[in-house]
DNA sequence: TTAGGGTTAG
């Protein structure tokens, strides 16, 4: 483009006369591109050249200062137009489109003396822009020049507008009327076809295309790529590909999408490596499907590619970038996006706001993500369920439902952003207050809001709650999903119900690492944890997916529960040389616990003294847990020492001191600890016990006449102990 | 007048 613009200004005035096609395909390049600085030196040029006021050539720079928005250009452009009025009228008309005025563009199109073909075309086409199908359709047939064009803006308006059932009908019509389509209107009626998932009706339309002679058109034959896709047939989507004559970059990043699709990451990568041309959408394509799939660093080092090599970033490109340094938390890469964003002014847009919103919450700023989303200009749904979850991950629960009740229209994520909100911070009653709310404003619950709720129950053990939801899963047939089958068996093993949570194990279609370390963890604590060390060595054995720190913290936990205490040690051994892992304080505290139950004491006491971080008080509690039941009294003054050092933020330290002292008779010793700890305003949450009875909850603290029925309780445990004795 | 790409919850 750049070599012809110059070829241009540099040609005599002869030959830029004779080039008025050429300057007008110039002109609309510069208008596409917005290369306003060019088309300005372009429109000296031919001033000079006296062409400028050549008909075709007006209209053009007409139309470049309307997109580029220019008021003084339009108004000195607008008074060359004495002649031509309804060219000048049309082109009003599509700015205004353009910038979103429909109204005033229906005002202008109303109030025309007289209008042709591309009025109409451009007003019904506008409407249908923006969702205004039923005034399209009125106008359509209003319409007295119904060609080509008008059908098939109309059409693929329709298809645009997900109606592609009334798409295909006013094919029918069009047909019927002897109009002949052409390779604009294949394009997309083949899309209707494929959003209607209906292979009969595209191979009709296909004998039409090959009857008509458009089956090698570039655009028809991405059509139908993208058709067989849709229908999932890669074989023949991939066929069409090889046979085209010539391809695109359309062609190109729709086969490319098609591996994304299929999983094959790594072929995906193959075609964008050896793609003969990209543009933003390829570049757009891969950036966003790696973000999609949790590889959210090679998204971004591929954005840091595509600017390298001089493209220019798009919203689409800005919007996945930004995702994918939400999920990384990177928030100075994402501040130095976000001024990109603010340079080109984009910042405004719904898909770019709620990315922007989204990456400043994950970074822990609801403030500035809230600035991000005052400045949205429409705000669709996802912006207000980013700014939900946002507050919900920031444990800002009280805005995240005063924002939740302002949502013009909620849907299922909006609901479920709440929900897990309540659950991450333990507000289980809130959890399934909203649940109900959402029952009763008649939203759907999705896979997502099960998962949630029954991870509630879970933390409650609350086993009827869980059951019934249970029930529910399997009638709306959300039983094969991986997240609720995970919270389904975690749910019953923290109710006890081992039994239960095997079953679903077992049928689980696919597990992921936490399927595996839930029911690892949940046979290790309810005292099977053989048998957990049995489903570890099971997974060991599936290879697809590699162990995590959390799965082997439930292995340790296994071991040590079940006394085999060297196996514990070598699992803990191989972190490192077989999984390549860090193992963190919290393996170290296992270990220690595990040596101590088996009355290991001293090789404990090293292993916490040649810890490489530092231990947690929890490790030296299990150690003195160990002293207090083996009698090594000795070694118990020592740790209780290190622990009384560290008590200051521990009360649970305090508390475990005490004990030791009381099981070893030294009353005095217990009461200053105790005092000690009265005196600091320590406090350490007292055990609870509960039992639910017909979906409530009743709670017995350790304090006598905790429950309001306390009396009555007793006065029928009185009654029982009487029963017995007489028996 | 067309074909390929985007944001949020588990």
């Amino acid at each position: 483009m750049r070599s012809i613009l110059r070829s241009l200004l540099f040609n005599s005035r002869k030959n830029v006369k004779a080039n008025v096609n050429k300057i007008v395909s110039v002109l609309n390049d510069i208008t596409k591109e917005r290369l306003i600085v060019q088309g300005t030196i372009l429109h000296g040029h031919l001033i000079k050249t006296g062409i400028s006021s050549q008909k075709h050539i007006a209209v053009k720079l007409l139309i470049m200062y309307l997109k580029s928005r220019k008021p003084k250009e339009i108004g000195q452009m607008l008074k060359e137009f004495d002649g031509f009025n309804l060219v000048v009228h049309n082109c009003l008309i599509t700015a205004n489109l353009e910038w979103g005025k429909m109204d005033e563009a229906r005002r202008l199109f109303d109030e025309m003396p007289e209008r042709n073909e591309v009025s109409w075309t451009a007003i019904i086409s506008g409407f249908l822009r923006f969702g205004r199908v039923d005034e399209a359709i009125c106008y359509f047939e209003r319409n007295p020049f119904q060609n080509l064009f008008s059908w098939t803006a109309t059409i693929s308006g329709l298809v645009q507008n997900g109606l592609s059932f009334k798409a295909m009908k006013l094919f029918v019509e069009m047909l019927q009327s002897g109009v002949i389509p052409n390779n604009v209107t294949f394009t997309s009626v083949m899309r209707a076809c494929g959003e209607l998932s209906d292979f009969y009706l595209g191979t009709c339309v296909l004998g039409l295309i090959v009857k008509v002679g458009f089956e090698h058109d570039l655009s028809v034959s991405n059509s139908l790529i993208t058709f067989n896709l849709r229908l999932n047939d890669v074989v023949s989507a991939r066929r069409i590909f090889d046979r085209m004559q010539c391809r695109d970059v359309v062609s190109w990043t729709a086969i490319l999408d098609m591996y994304v699709q299929m999983g094959d990451l790594a072929e995906a990568r193959r075609v964008f490596d050896e793609m003969p041309e990209r543009n933003e959408v390829s570049w757009s394509t891969m950036i966003s499907r790696y973000s999609q799939n949790g590889d959210a660093e090679e998204a971004v080092n591929l954005f840091h590619r595509m600017v390298q090599q001089g493209y220019k970033p798009n919203k689409s490109c800005f919007a996945s970038v930004v995702s994918a340094l939400a999920s990384l938390e990177a928030l100075i890469t994402g501040r130095i996006v976000h001024g990109q964003i603010l340079k080109i002014g984009i910042e405004r847009d719904a898909f770019i706001g709620s990315s922007l919103v989204d990456l400043y919450c994950k970074c822990g700023s609801s403030k500035d993500g809230r600035v991000a989303f005052d400045s949205i200009l429409e705000k669709n749904v996802v912006c207000w369920n980013s700014m939900v979850s946002g507050y919900s991950l920031n444990n800002q629960l009280e805005e995240a439902k005063e924002l939740f009740d302002k949502i013009p229209q909620k849907n299922n994520i909006s609901w479920n952003s709440l929900i897990t909100g309540y659950l991450e911070y333990e507000k289980f009653d809130e959890v399934f207050e909203v649940f109900s709310d959402m029952l009763l404003s008649g939203e759907q619950p999705s896979k997502s809001t099960f998962s949630s709720v029954i991870c509630a129950c879970a933390s409650l053990a609350s086993l009827e709650r869980g059951k019934n939801l249970h029930g529910k899963v399997i009638k709306l047939g959300f039983h094969s999903d991986v997240f609720v089958d995970t919270a389904l068996l975690d749910m019953y093993a923290k109710s006890g119900n081992v039994e239960s949570s095997k079953k679903i194990f077992k049928r689980m279609p696919k597990r992921n690492e936490i399927s595996w370390t839930a029911m690892i963890q949940g046979l290790a604590e309810n005292g099977f944890a053989e048998e957990a060390l049995a489903v570890f060595e099971e997974f060991e054995w599936t290879k697809s997916i590699t162990p995590n720190e959390l799965i082997l913290l439930a292995v340790l936990f296994a071991c040590s529960h079940c006394g085999l205490v060297d196996k514990g040690l070598h699992y803990f051994n191989s972190m490192e040389k077989v999984y390549h892992m860090q193992p963190n304080a919290r393996h170290y505290t296992c270990v220690v616990d595990m040596l101590s139950r088996s009355g290991r004491l001293s090789e404990a006491e090293k292993f916490i003294l040649d810890m490489p971080c530092e231990p947690e008080v929890q490790a030296w509690a299990a150690l003195l847990s160990g002293c207090k039941t083996y009698r090594n009294e000795r070694m118990a003054v020592r740790v209780a020492e290190k622990i009384s050092e560290l008590a200051e933020k521990h009360p649970e330290g305090y508390v475990l001191l005490s004990n030791v002292y009381a099981s070893a008779g030294r009353w005095l010793d217990v009461l200053h600890t105790r005092k000690e700890m009265k005196e600091k305003g320590l406090k350490k949450s007292g055990g609870c016990s509960w039992i639910e009875v017909r979906n409530q909850l009743h709670s017995f603290y350790s304090q006598d006449g905790s429950h309001s029925e306390s009396t009555e309780i007793y006065e029928v445990l009185e009654l029982l102990r009487s029963e017995m004795q007489l028996i």
